[in-house]
DNA sequence: ATTTATGCAAAACTTTTGCATGGGA
DNA sequence: TCCCATGCAAAAGTTTTGCATAAAT
């Protein structure tokens, strides 16, 4: 069983068909979707599990910390990405909307400063790059120039 | 004149009375506000200026990272950051929705040493922090032990 | 003088709600 | 058995479009 349905579990909720199909959904596109993508895949593999349900679970999986929501540049609905370990970096190219996604980064020295001089408890963090891919580096900026 | 509205006008856009009230409801905010709020200040501010300016605007400054994108916790309407520098930095308490500032962190060599193993060029970055603040610190996070 | 941006208002979608039913624990 | 979660369908909002007009360069 996924951890993230573990945790699931763990804080006391149901593991429901609607919420493990939807978990295995954005499992299965590597981590980053849109609520319009998670619809149209869980509609596809079951039929039987209504709109209000996804979106409900786009919810609960936020609260958890189990996703998190993010605006993909190509798209108008809302974007998620997963959080295995309760963090998640990447890049996004502002040309071509590709994500590039890379490991930590040293932001655990970073949580634990913070968590001392701020007397705060810190769960996860999400970490965004904006800028040109290698493919798309030579190209401008779009909106520069118009 | 502030220096997003010359980075508006570098780029090529032209500087209307739309686009500056927008940005200054945004920086009068404190660079934190939601689509709902500048809807709503800017109305106040001058009823002239139309909805879908706003949008346009808000949609024009996030493509230039002037502006970005996220989730607060507490509204359903999308919210916006502020990013001067092009980057940004808070921690959201996931009880009470405050959003925490907090300064620099050393994330510019980071990007640097991003930038020369992936080969891709970077213009800004939002790190998000979520957690308790210190005023909650002892209350269980919303969704535990249902 | 040109060209871009605006305002208006309707249309298009996405997301939320309420309630009875069904499914986990 | 009890209570949570679901599905359905309608309602509520937010965001997007199209086009003629106004404004900025």
């Amino acid at each position: 069983m996924s951890p993230h349905l573990e945790r699931l579990k763990a804080a006391g909720y149901k593991l429901t068909k609607a919420r493990s199909t939807i978990l295995h959904v954005i499992e299965a596109a590597g981590g980053h979707v849109t609520s319009a993508e998670v619809l149209e895949k869980v509609a596809a593999l079951n039929p039987s599990i209504g709109r209000a349900s996804v979106f409900r679970t786009l919810d609960l999986l936020t609260r958890l910390v189990i996703i998190r929501p993010t605006y993909p540049g190509g798209s108008t609905t809302p974007g998620y990405v997963l959080m295995p370990g309760g963090h998640h970096h990447h890049i996004i190219c502002m040309v071509c909307n590709r994500i590039i996604e890379f490991d930590d980064c040293g932001l655990e020295g970073m949580a634990a400063a913070l968590e001392e001089r701020l007397h705060v408890r810190l769960e996860g963090h999400l970490l965004e790059f904006y800028g040109r891919c290698d493919r798309c580096r030579e190209l401008p900026l779009p909106g520069s120039e118009a």
